[in-house]
DNA sequence: GAGTGTGAATGTATTCACAGCA
DNA sequence: TGCTGTGAATACATTCACACTC
């Protein structure tokens, strides 16, 4: 139906729209402008978003907040229940494994990955832990389609190449270091050290930067 | 020195650059190909990102792992200590207290705000815990130029504010919800979720995307 | 009249390709 | 000859502005 193509950035604003949208009342009506003023935007980019993935409003009326956040989940995959595979199970593995548990969380965390004895055949936080030599075994035959990496920088890479051989699609990748994967998979960088040192260069270098609207 | 301005990207990968010329002998040169080869990108991105700071490589030698490293930092800003104000001292916030306390780290989680009455007055992991109305007294006075919020959604954009009128420079944002702040203020947004859901909807879109080169 | 959906215009980022230096 | 630094070309993303629908 859409003519264009997504940007990546659009998928980012559309879970940001999303998460306002929660806390609104189902049958209220909300225009692409309001949308907007709580985020920052505009009007304009509020439905540039929403046209990549269909035609959710009403002229004149604005859109249904049911109906938009159900279409929003859909477009984002929330639609279902993604289970999750943790490489490297240390503090910030057991963060996650806690962020994630909650009700209504569409993402569920079923297997864990540490070269640690001491972890490996144990259960923490419910999740069963295995020893990385398994994973390509148990992600195929659990269909799990997403990877976490939660390893210090000098496992990432490895951690990266097995779940690529194991068939995943897309990765979140937390350790200190960079990863290189093939194209077909999605790659996520999420190391706060390194927006940290983008925040401390663009303090250092304003006037060498362009505007830069966001995020 | 430099024409055209850098894209927030570019600082991005520059971070990436340095991580792995850190794990160099200072003395050995490399390419612009052979840095580019280990981050999955092209020689001519890394010439171009270094170029918006300076002129750092010899023609026909490549660059001298040993300088490139000092100008790159210099760049980023990580030439000095960043004191920094965490607000909201949660299981995560204490998971970053303890990710950043390492020896070379350029960041210093300084002070801590939380409005629990049992932690304000405290040191946490050494650090001292204050209630948040006292934000700009103690952010002006210790000349602190970066904050983190790490509260609930509910009172992100209240810390948010806080901080704004504190005279803060860059906020890094871990809470579930986008905060909006004046221009001037450079915010990045570290939710993981966000980022899960950008994997998941392009998973799930494939072919409605932009082919996306990286990151 | 009010607000959506979308081509067309602009602005930004990446890639190409080559002149010029060691 | 080999590799940097960079303008010119392309590809992508955002903004504008308006035709169209309720």
């Amino acid at each position: 139906m859409p003519k264009e193509k997504a940007s990546e950035n659009a998928a980012i604003r559309l879970s940001l729209y999303l998460r306002y949208l929660r806390e609104m009342r189902e049958e209220t009506r909300i225009s692409s402008e309001q949308l907007a003023e709580f985020l920052g935007t505009s009007g304009a980019r509020v439905r540039k978003d929403l046209s990549y993935f269909g035609q959710f409003g009403t002229p004149s009326k604005g859109y249904r907040v049911g109906k938009l956040r159900e279409e929003i989940s859909k477009a984002l995959g929330l639609d279902r229940v993604w289970p999750i595979a943790l490489v490297g199970v240390g503090k910030l593995g057991r963060v996650l494994l806690n962020n994630l548990a909650f009700e209504k969380s569409r993402f569920h965390i079923q297997v864990g990955f540490d070269v640690n004895p001491n972890k490996t055949g144990r259960r923490i936080a419910g999740v069963k832990i295995y020893h990385p030599y398994q994973m390509p075994k148990i992600i195929r035959k659990q269909k799990i389609h997403i990877g976490m990496i939660t390893t210090p920088a000098e496992a990432a890479q490895e951690s990266a190449d097995l779940l690529v051989i194991s068939g995943i699609k897309g990765i979140l990748n937390f350790s200190s270091t960079g990863v290189v994967v093939p194209s077909y998979v999605k790659l996520k960088n999420v190391d706060f050290t390194s927006q940290l040192e983008v925040i401390t260069c663009y303090i250092v270098n304003n006037q060498r930067f362009h505007l830069s609207r966001g995020n």
